[in-house]
DNA sequence: GTTTCATGTAATAATATATGTTACGTGATT
DNA sequence: AATCACGTAACATATATTATTACATGAAAC
């Protein structure tokens, strides 16, 4: 599977959506990404649905924020996304009456609930408007923080 | 794509073996796992060019372990696995140029190495003799530890 | 009221990965 | 020489993300 790349997708939108007032069409969104509308859209349901954005049909419709950037973490944009998968690793569960299995997937298990704790926790951290004052910084030509960035590319 | 399950069914593999002294057939250990032995010969082979596992062909053929349980943890098992994929999700570059996508990108890939460092680290702190002593103590009716297990289930 | 614009959503295609299966080659034992 | 077991390539299947097409809905403009 490819990895799932719509949480950076959608934070993308959302700060190029608050570096300018009015309502936003998908397609200059998906212009803005490379990307196609009705992606804008999909990713951007849900978030619509928790009353983070709104949209309206018709001549000058598009996309407005509708919540607080300084209140709004990415562990908020995380769950109104649908809460997708963390996890590119499960258990496997084929001979569930083995105690084998059982002692095996017991202490991964903890593994994997122990790093999907801390990334919820860090994305609980940081607000959207911690991420507008990092793109301002970079902006201004300094960095906020040393960036490794991109190791996690698609 | 699916959740990839290869360490959780390698090392129910290697906890069977430990349980009997002989040569373990693929086709064994496949009916144990309830898989092809193909599958099994794939996800061993890794094991076996770092050593952690010898294998024999002809007759009387098979794996046999070749590590010493209490000194190999399931970090060293991940690594000879080829270190697959950790985490579903990722950071989207279509921009690169773009501050607004380096600043998102920075921020959740700092979360996302703070993630797979813990895992690592976790994967680092338990053996496979670890493993085993748990299998026992649920051979004989206590379980180490109150176990959540299955929320991992593939 | 009709046209135009923009979202909402279903359906389909394209791509990637894990897993399962078949087929054939290689080497060791009987 | 036959049998056994691993080694590996090739192919099939299932699932998930992303992109694209098509059509419906509702709102504004004319």
């Amino acid at each position: 599977m490819k990895r799932d790349s719509r949480l950076s997708g959608v934070l993308h939108v959302l700060l190029h959506m608050a570096e300018q007032p009015g309502p936003h069409t998908s397609e200059a969104l998906a212009a803005a990404m490379a990307t196609n509308p009705v992606v804008i859209r999909r990713i951007m349901a849900g978030l619509r649905e928790q009353g983070f954005l709104r949209s309206q049909k018709g001549h000058g419709g598009g996309w407005t924020i509708a919540c607080d950037f300084s209140r709004t973490t990415l562990r908020d944009i995380y769950h109104a996304l649908g809460e997708p998968e963390i996890l590119a690793m499960g258990n496997r569960t084929d001979a569930p009456g083995c105690l084998v299995e059982q002692a095996v997937n017991a202490a991964l298990g903890q593994a994997f609930d122990a790093a999907e704790a801390i990334l919820l926790q860090r994305f609980g951290e940081v607000t959207l408007a911690d991420l507008s004052a990092d793109f301002h910084a970079r902006m201004s030509g300094r960095t906020a923080l040393p960036t490794l960035e991109n190791e996690h590319g698609s």
